[in-house]
DNA sequence: CCAAGAACTCAAGCTCACTTGAAGTACAGT
DNA sequence: ACTGTACTTCAAGTGAGCTTGAGTTCTTGG
């Protein structure tokens, strides 16, 4: 994550500067190198420096949460990417056909949803048998132990 | 949420047959339970005993997570729903409307992703500036602390 | 009557994406 | 030189939605 062979004449930016043009806090940066989604490299007096391009990426992680995905998936796309150059077409391509498709996925579920509901409402059912709302995907049984995020449009679900 | 009053030649289910009947958990009804979910009344040995219709409400709680409502306003919605009748058409019919918004909202947020991600793949940018995926509902702040389920800008400004 | 299995109650643990706090260090301005 | 703000690390906390485990009691079939 060291992003050190640098066209020289760039300036650095603070965490708080980042922080500040990002809308992302500070310690959500750090948080996020912890993670190994964003690199900085350090002053003397170790205190954290990011390249501009940092924000780029930011800014795509951002994207990618509300697209949906996890962090840990965001860091794998990330790495996906050639080092530090600005992905090309090709790279963009590759991963925005995962989002893409999980977008249309979670888009498709949540407009049956809206449809069945709009049935419900003409029908005023509830009732068990015969509500589409109810007797569609059941048993969708995600498993393993530990908390559920979301149903709902968040990572994980 | 006790459902004491009830047409006496009911028969009641055990938290096993529920569970099995509905696929959530044994443990997740008890926490249900807590949560003002749902109801049970008790056998002489303390076991839980439930209504048929807990499995409606079982399921409106599922509709309603896959909606994304959180629990606690899914009990809001139960709440607000005559003790323990079957909802009539306009009950139904207010609840609804909340529910269609919010689809519709997410589901419109989505949809313009996925036009931005479209676009994106044509012109290969990632660029900072220019990118309607980058720049899109910045600054959605939401505060407080704690855990932040969504999309997460912080306010730095 | 007894064993097996199902249910009971707490309390604690888990994931995710962070935040908060304490205690200390760095840097910029006067 | 001094003050104040910004930064550092590390540990612990947060909330949602459950699960897991320990230890105990109920219920049912043979």
């Amino acid at each position: 994550m060291a992003e050190e062979n640098v066209p020289s004449k760039d300036h650095w930016l603070s965490i708080g500067e980042i922080a500040h043009r990002s809308g992302v806090a500070a310690s959500a940066l750090r948080f996020y190198e912890d993670q190994g989604l964003i690199g900085s490299r350090r002053t003397a007096g170790n205190q954290r420096q990011y390249q501009r391009s940092t924000l780029r990426r930011i800014a795509f992680v951002q994207a990618a949460q509300r697209v949906g995905l996890a962090l840990a998936e965001i860091r794998e796309a990330l790495d996906s990417l050639p080092d530090d150059r600005t992905p090309t077409r090709s790279d963009w391509s590759r991963l925005s056909k995962t989002w893409r498709s999980r977008l249309d996925e979670r888009i498709t579920e949540l407009e049956r949803l809206r449809d069945d509901l709009d049935g419900c409402i003409g029908c005023g059912c509830l009732s068990l048998q015969r509500c589409n709302l109810y007797n569609k995907s059941d048993r969708l049984a995600e498993r393993g132990p530990g908390a559920r995020i979301l149903n709902v449009g968040i990572p994980g679900e």
